[in-house]
RNA sequence: GGAGGUGUAGCUCAGUUGGUUUAGAGCAUCUGCCUUACAAGCAGAGGGUCCGCGGUUCGAAUCCGUGCACCUCCACCA
């Protein structure tokens, strides 16, 4: 007893198990007889620092992996990092700008020797923070996206589906992210709204005195108009159909033409088309055969086609058209104009959409199988929810831009000839064996690689295969062991992103399917609902958290407040509940150690062996409903279960009853029995507080055996009998406590208590207990009703208390009488049913019978009451 | 504009195919206790128009319709 502090030191606990769980290997799995349970690890990228996020997501997988391990499943759970093309280079760019480098001026080779020295300085940064929280990850297969290996797979995929016909290079309308000098995916543009202004321009109408008003929030893109569209029905334009029209400033004569696109209502029913720079125009465009005229330049600022506004930013040269088309007086109006405005999700930069010339991947075919395994749940998605979302982007999938203009990420592994001809290859030479089938006098040094590398998801897509093919010595059998792997834990954000396209790689390359579960987790929210997040500066910096309240802490406050599928409050006050948990379990500790000394040979009396029947079933159910809840990822329901089954189940009423008063002794079998019970219940909660656990079962066993490899033994015949006689004796215990609460006695007053009931047994086998619990000297049977005692009805049973001490009957009288006008309340709706013959016919007769049980027993009730009342009145 | 979700105690949430004695927890609140593990505790209590309205049913927090409020995703009308 000396020898354990008073208090629980987390910094201490978790520096130690940690260093000793990885000592020992524990988190290190190779396929074995066992059954395997993998995860991998959404990897987050390199540039990130460890957010709530991140805590809640990965707690989960710890979890789940912990508790398998319990469960006898040989578990892996594979960390990474993700290149994260864009993000990156970014971070990579603002930095060589500090020292004053333009990345313009650097060679492809110098830029990414910079790229890489960052990443080696900082990108296992968030890792290392993981191992903080407590996460058993198997370090040894540690992957990056960008890894030898990894590098390699992607370039093959991409030529193996370029020789499947799925990728074509072609030029689009795509979404341009003017600061990153890059394309982006429909997915990497979000819209905000924004406060614009409208503005009414009037165009001449060649050789006419007509003119035509249209409405527009970009005035610069005026530059590349080469139609006006109106709607055919248009009383108000259909004369003009098929006439010219002059665009201001530039003075270009367009055609008028007309499509039932127009909306009528909108602006003056009057559109001008600008195909380069505008996805709506462009098909327009399309449709009728229309000039495309790039008006800007990939940074954003006019080109050269317009030399006065040559070189000046699209925003700066808004404001100088809307002034220049005011001089020549065809501005009419500008109206204030909300609308939603694409912004980079790297850099968010406006987003200006432009035709260029890029890579894309046929999604249509690809996607039938993805779709086709997620709606006949060969996976499952949690919250099932998902499963229309998902369902909704599959059949409305549109190809996939996969081409970006970085230079951190895998280069696209296409070569151009001196002609521009493309020859896609794993390598130069294999490329080049094309290039001289098709010219035999070809060189090799005429072909040129494209300078473009692929989107970051083209190869996350690839991570649950490739993480367990790292080497080719061991590829067969890891990926056939943990591949497919057990659940995904990740954010319904990147359902489409990632979720949605691992599941397509997996049936294309493996015919089967990456992972059977996918867990979405909640968004994390701080008390007032707002999306924690850097930019906000409402997340908490998790390691001065864990610093501060422990990583057990941490990890009961995320999980504690995460219902399966719902966002997330998170609200600090959590941390203080964990907080206190371990301070409760680290006194029950103390507790029970300090019966060590108390300890003697002999039977078990009628306390203890009541407590512990009544504990171990507790357990039983507790375990049993606990499987249930993991069964459907409710993990903070299983969390507030085992919370619940410590702190009240064991501390509140076993410790209690089992407890030995000063001269008192605890029999041995009793003392072991305790330990073996409160190990079971930490072996429970583990998976949640993997350190406090773990500090409690070496102090409480003096033996070797760590409880992360601890196995959960299997659930035996639950017994409900001591369940029901146990909750029978906490409601008479109650009642007790409260009767001398409200009649102005102390807790510890001695009382003598008197029962009518059918079931003496039971009282026999509890007196012992009841006695020690209430501070009564006498629990006895009686025949009839005791005079001057305080009656409590408990189920069909009759108690009355008696007391030395001067007892005040009005309060226990006005209880009674409030319990009755209840009771006859609820008589009264019982034979309201029975009465109605609709309800005998219709109903179950389960329920029917149940009905009258429940009216013979309130009749009884009532009955006691009654006398009871009487009695007491008089 | 399209789709989905949510609405239960002051707050965060359970409530399993409609029926189980007063709709449950945790936190917060109030009351009483320094009880030899724990005052970071113990014991007890109060607190609800299950968002509104209508319907189905013998019976609705639960199923259906509708309205309101909030949230998310998709689309992007210049």
């Amino acid at each position: 007893m000396t020898d354990i502090q008073k208090q629980f030191n987390s910094t201490e606990a978790e520096k130690k198990w940690y260093q000793h769980w990885m000592d020992k290997g524990y988190f290190n799995s190779q396929p074995d007889d066992r059954p395997a349970y993998s995860i991998v690890m959404p990897p987050p990228n390199v540039t990130g620092v460890l957010h709530m996020g991140h805590a809640l997501n990965n707690t989960v997988q710890d979890i789940l992996i912990r508790r398998a391990k319990s469960l006898g499943y040989n578990t892996c759970w594979v960390p990474g990092t993700d290149h994260a093309s864009i993000a990156t280079e970014a971070k990579v760019v603002e930095l060589l700008q500090e020292k004053g480098i333009d990345k313009n001026n650097l060679s492809r080779e110098d830029f990414l020797e910079h790229a890489w020295e960052w990443k080696e300085k900082y990108g296992n940064i968030i890792l290392e923070q993981l191992k903080k929280l407590g996460c058993s990850l198997d370090w040894n297969r540690t992957n990056f996206t960008l890894d030898d290996h990894y590098y390699d797979a992607v370039i093959r995929t991409f030529v193996d589906l370029y020789n499947k016909g799925y990728i074509y290079k072609a030029a689009r309308m795509t979404n341009w992210d003017p600061v990153a000098l890059t394309a982006l995916s429909d997915e990497e543009v979000y819209y905000k709204e924004t406060q614009s202004k409208l503005y009414y321009v009037s165009y001449k109408i060649a050789e006419s005195k007509e003119s035509i008003t249209i409405a527009t929030v970009r005035p610069e893109t005026i530059l590349g108009d080469t139609a006006i569209c109106v709607h055919p029905e248009d009383e108000r334009y259909k004369h003009l159909i098929g006439k010219k029209a002059i665009v201001p400033i530039v003075n270009r004569e367009v055609p008028i033409i007309a499509d039932d696109y127009i909306d009528l209502e909108f602006g003056t029913g009057a559109l001008k088309v600008t195909p380069a720079h505008d996805i709506n125009d462009y098909n327009l465009g399309e449709k009728h055969n229309l000039e495309v005229i790039n008006v800007l330049n990939d940074n954003g600022t006019i080109n050269e086609l317009f030399p006065e506004y040559e070189g000046k930013d699209r925003m700066e040269v808004r404001k100088i058209i809307v002034k220049d088309i005011e001089a020549i007086g065809q501005l009419e109006k500008v109206e204030d104009y909300t609308n939603q405005v694409g912004l980079s999700e790297r850099t968010h930069a406006v987003v200006e959409p432009k035709i260029s010339m890029q890579w894309w991947c046929k999604m249509e075919d690809l996607a039938k199988p993805a779709l086709e395994v997620v709606e006949n749940d060969t996976i499952q998605f949690f919250p099932s929810k998902f499963k229309n979302l998902y369902r909704h982007w599959m059949e409305n999938i549109q190809d996939w831009c996969i081409s970006r203009q970085l230079r951190w990420g895998h280069r696209i592994p296409a070569w151009y000839d001196t002609e521009g001809n493309i020859y896609v290859g794993e390598t130069k030479e294999e490329a080049f064996v094309k290039y001289q089938e098709k010219n035999s006098s070809a060189s090799i040094d005429d072909l040129k690689q494209d300078e473009d590398v692929l989107d970051t998801w083209f190869s996350s897509w690839l991570w649950p295969i490739e993480v367990f093919q790292k080497d080719v010595t061991s590829s067969d059998k890891d990926l056939a062991y943990y591949y497919p792997t057990q659940t995904l834990v990740t954010a319904p954000e990147i359902i489409f992103f990632w979720v949605a396209r691992m599941i397509i790689a997996g049936m294309e390359y493996k015919n089967t399917i990456p992972f059977k579960d996918v867990y979405f987790t909640g968004i994390v929210r701080d008390k007032e609902g707002k999306k924690m997040s850097k930019s906000l500066g409402n997340s908490p910096d998790l390691l001065q958290l864990i610093e501060e309240h422990g990583a057990d802490a941490v990890r009961f406050s995320v999980l504690i407040a995460s219902p399966a599928g719902n966002d997330i409050l998170y609200d600090e006050a959590f941390l203080e509940q964990g907080k206190q948990f371990n301070h409760k379990m680290w006194n029950a500790m103390r507790l029970v150690k300090m019966w060590e000394e108390k300890q003697e040979e002999r039977a078990l009396n009628d306390i203890e062996s009541f407590a512990i029947e009544w504990m171990k079933a507790k357990l039983e159910d507790a375990k049993e409903k606990t499987q249930n809840h993991f069964n459907h990822y409710q993990l903070s329901e299983a969390l507030k279960l085992i919370y619940s089954l410590i702190w009240d189940d064991f501390c509140s009423w076993y410790l209690e009853w089992m407890k030995p008063g000063k001269e008192e002794t605890i029999a041995t079998a009793a003392y072991q029995e305790s330990i073996k019970i409160f190990d079971e219940l930490l072996l429970l909660l583990h998976p949640f507080m993997p350190f406090i656990t773990e500090e409690i079962h070496h102090n409480l066993l003096d033996n070797e055996e760590d409880l992360m490899l601890k196995q959960l033994s299997k659930n035996e015949n639950l017994n409900k009998e001591i369940l029901e006689q146990g909750k029978k004796l906490q409601n008479i215990i109650t009642a007790i406590r409260e009767a001398k609460q409200k009649n102005q006695m102390k807790p510890r007053d001695v009382i003598q208590l008197y029962y009518i009931s059918k079931d003496v047994s039971f009282y026999e086998k509890t007196k012992a207990l009841l006695k020690n619990q209430i501070f009564a000297d006498k629990v006895e049977a009686c025949t009839e009703a005791i005079d001057n005692a305080i009656t409590l009805v408990i189920q069909a049973d009759k108690l009355f208390m008696q007391s030395d001490i001067e007892i005040d009957y009005s309060v226990q009288i006005e209880k009674l009488k409030g319990e009755l006008t209840h009771l006859e309340k609820f008589l009264f709706g019982i034979n309201k049913k029975l009465s109605n013959e609709r309800f005998l016919a219709n109903a179950k007769k389960e329920v029917v019978d149940l009905e009258y049980k429940k009216q013979a027993d309130t009749e009884a009730k009532i009955t006691s009451i009654k006398e009871s009342l009487a009695r007491m009145e008089n």
